[in-house]
DNA sequence: ACCAGGTGCTTTACTCGTGAAGGAGTCAGG
DNA sequence: CCTGACTCCTTCACGAGTAAAGCACCTGGT
């Protein structure tokens, strides 16, 4: 049994007619996102990347060209203070490069550099193929099922655009 | 659709033979971590705990005695330090009391005060009620089928003890 | 009885995130 | 044209987390 198991079974003992059915989902939930970000050295190549500094390089990897840093605020769910100093930082390891957009002067093009993309390619892969291993206990059928269930609570949530 | 169904669509777009399952599994995994802790106002209570603060508050009510720092750290999976300092907080706000243990002199004894406690009954309710309403895309039995898969998926990660 | 190595908690120095305020640009109504 | 309200990004002051070092204490082999 896992730890939220033995959470819900000490409160289940406590107070026998509570529903902890919430917990049950969301206590792992919380709990598999931290441990899906403790990824091992190995994992993040050589320049030392958060998690979130890998999204923002796969956010500008799959777009294909450049995108502004609202935009990749709101993919990142963090503040616009935080895709800031984030945007700041990349540009300052030279893995990408921000210019002013021509149609409206407040807006920037954060673009990947030559660099960036050669980091980005390298190490998304590795990056999978660790989420890969911590889904390995479920079948591929499982796995599609889990996906689908988590997509059902997210859909209302994510905002509408 | 949801976010990540649009990011993994645009992936596919691009590299049409690229494995994304686990995207779409931890990517919704940690959106929802992160959604999950976002509460409105009013969940939380009088004194303004995190999402964290609550889980120290929690496993102490649940626990129903007092509970050593160490332990404390392992199921908020934060490091000793965040612990201590937690502690630290949330016994300047007279939620808990910390004192030596008689067995061990490097242990200390964390126990919820009076005020703790009442805190604690008034907001834990609200907290899951609150969870709930994130989970209501989803009728019981696909709210058990999705609490179960994710335990699958913890089962071997969750530290043995 | 000693002391070397291990354990439990705290402190320190630093990084990263946040909300709120700020500067610059756009735009619609008069 | 102005001007006032809005948007986009950045800066600031601060809170909270981390790793590593530190301190006090226990323990087992000699």
């Amino acid at each position: 049994m896992d730890v939220v198991g033995r959470i819900s079974a000490q409160w289940r003992e406590r107070y026998p007619d509570m529903d902890l059915s919430p917990i049950e989902v969301i206590g792992r939930v919380r709990r598999l996102g931290v441990l899906s970000g403790q990824m091992p050295e190995r994992v993040l190549g050589e320049p030392r990347l958060s998690r979130v500094e890998l999204e923002v390089l796969s956010a500008l990897r799959r777009s294909g060209g450049q995108m502004r840093p609202s935009l990749l605020t709101r993919e990142t769910l963090s503040s616009g203070a935080a895709t800031s100093k984030r945007l700041a930082k990349l540009a300052e390891e030279g893995l990408i490069s921000r210019s002013a957009s021509g149609r409206d002067r407040r807006e920037i093009d954060v673009r990947l550099t030559e660099r960036g993309r050669e980091v980005i390619d390298r190490v998304l892969p590795a990056q999978i193929e660790w989420e890969r291993e911590l889904l390995a206990p479920l079948s591929d059928a499982e796995r599609a099922q889990l996906a689908d269930l988590l997509a059902k609570v997210l859909g209302p949530l994510d905002p509408p655009a």
